[in-house]
DNA sequence: TATGCTCCTTCCCATAATGGTAAGGTCAAG
DNA sequence: CTTGACCTTACCATTATGGGAAGGAGCATA
C-alpha cells in the first residue's frame, strides 16, 4: 500500500505520515526499489490509533506514550486510566479558561448598545478593565439580579494565560 | 521609561514588546542617543490594551483590529459588538470541541477497571473506536439510563479537528 | 578609574502540528 | 513514447512566545 492509499484509509495526511516517521512516532516502512513507502495493515492500524488519539486532543507526545501502552501487553489498565484522566483534567482546565473569556465578553457585549454610536463598554474594558467594570456596574446597578455575572467577570480578569 | 519598566507596568514581556513593534502592532517608540527605547504613558496604555485583548483570547491580528476600532473615534459600537460576538462564537465552538473530547474520555475511563489488569477500553477505543464502543455499549446494556452519554460519545467521534 | 552588576541592543534558534510548493523521479494507461 | 497521477526530498510559512549569545550602556562602589 502506497502512502496515498495509507493516507486515505487511515485519515492521516500523507505529509503527516512522513512527519510522524521523521520524529519516530511510527516506524519507517519498507520501501520499493524505487523508494516508495509500502504500508502494512498493522501500519494503518497504528496510524488510525494516532489519528483517534489526536481527535481526542492528545498531543503527539502523548500519542507516543499511548502507543507504548497499547503495545505493552502487560500494562495495568490503571496506568492508562490515570493517563486519560490527567488529559481530561487538562481539557477541563482549558475549557474553564475559555468559558471565563466567553462569559466576560458576553457580559461586556450585553452592556454595549450595538448601534451607530461610538460609545462602547467593550473597548472601554480593553482600554482599562477597572474603569470599564465600574461603568458597567453603575449602569446595571438598578437591576441587582445579574450580580453573579459580574463576579464571573471579575474572576475572568484574574485568571488569564491563554494561547501559549 | 525603558523597555524593562514598560514591561513591568504593562504586563507585557520586553521580548514581546519588541516583537509587537517588529510586526507593526505598536509604533516604534523614540530612542535615546544610545539606542534605548523610551515609552510614553500612551504607549503603556496601548500595551495594556493589547494585553487585555490577548487575555480575552483575541489573536494578535484581532488585537490589531480592536486597536484600530479603539482609535477610530467615529466607529459604531455595533461594529465592536459584532466583532466581540464573533469571537464569543469562536470561543464557544472551541469549548464545545473540548467538551466533546472530555466527555468521550470520561465515558471511556468510567468503563475502565483501573486496576492491575491490562484489559482497557480506553486503548481499545483508540485502536478501534467502533469495536470499543460496541464493547462499552454491551457492558452498559443492562443499565439503560446512561444512553445519552453514549450519543454524546458518538458526536465526539464525528466532530474532531483540533490543535491546528 | 577600574570593576562589576544590571539593563539594553540585535540576531539566531526552538517550540507544535500542519500546509504549501518546487524540482525531480516513477508508474500505468493510452 | 507521452501524459497524468503519484511518489520522493527539501525548504519555507504559520502563531506567539521563550531562550540565549555577544556586545554596548548606565550606574554604583571599591
Amino acid at each position: 500500500m502506497n502512502i496515498g492509499q495509507a493516507a486515505t484509509t487511515s485519515g492521516v495526511a500523507a505529509k503527516m505520515i512522513r512527519y510522524y516517521e521523521s520524529i519516530g512516532l511510527i516506524q519507517a516502512p519498507v520501501r520499493t526499489e524505487a523508494g516508495y513507502r509500502v504500508y502494512s495493515s498493522d501500519d494503518i492500524h497504528a496510524l488510525r490509533f494516532i489519528k483517534r488519539a489526536r481527535t481526542l486532543g492528545f498531543s503527539i507526545e502523548e500519542a507516543r506514550e499511548l502507543l507504548a501502552l497499547w503495545r505493552d501487553k502487560s500494562r495495568a489498565s490503571a496506568d492508562v486510566k490515570a493517563f486519560a484522566m490527567k488529559h481530561v483534567r487538562d481539557l477541563e482546565m482549558k475549557i474553564a479558561e475559555l468559558q471565563a473569556m466567553s462569559q466576560t465578553l458576553r457580559h461586556l457585549a450585553q452592556t454595549c448598545h450595538g448601534d451607530e454610536r461610538p460609545d462602547c463598554p467593550i473597548l472601554a474594558d480593553l482600554a482599562d478593565p477597572a474603569v470599564a467594570l465600574d461603568t458597567a456596574v453603575k449602569k446595571k446597578a438598578p437591576r441587582k439580579e445579574r450580580h453573579d455575572a459580574e463576579c464571573t467577570c471579575d474572576d475572568a480578569k484574574s485568571s488569564a494565560s491563554v494561547q501559549h
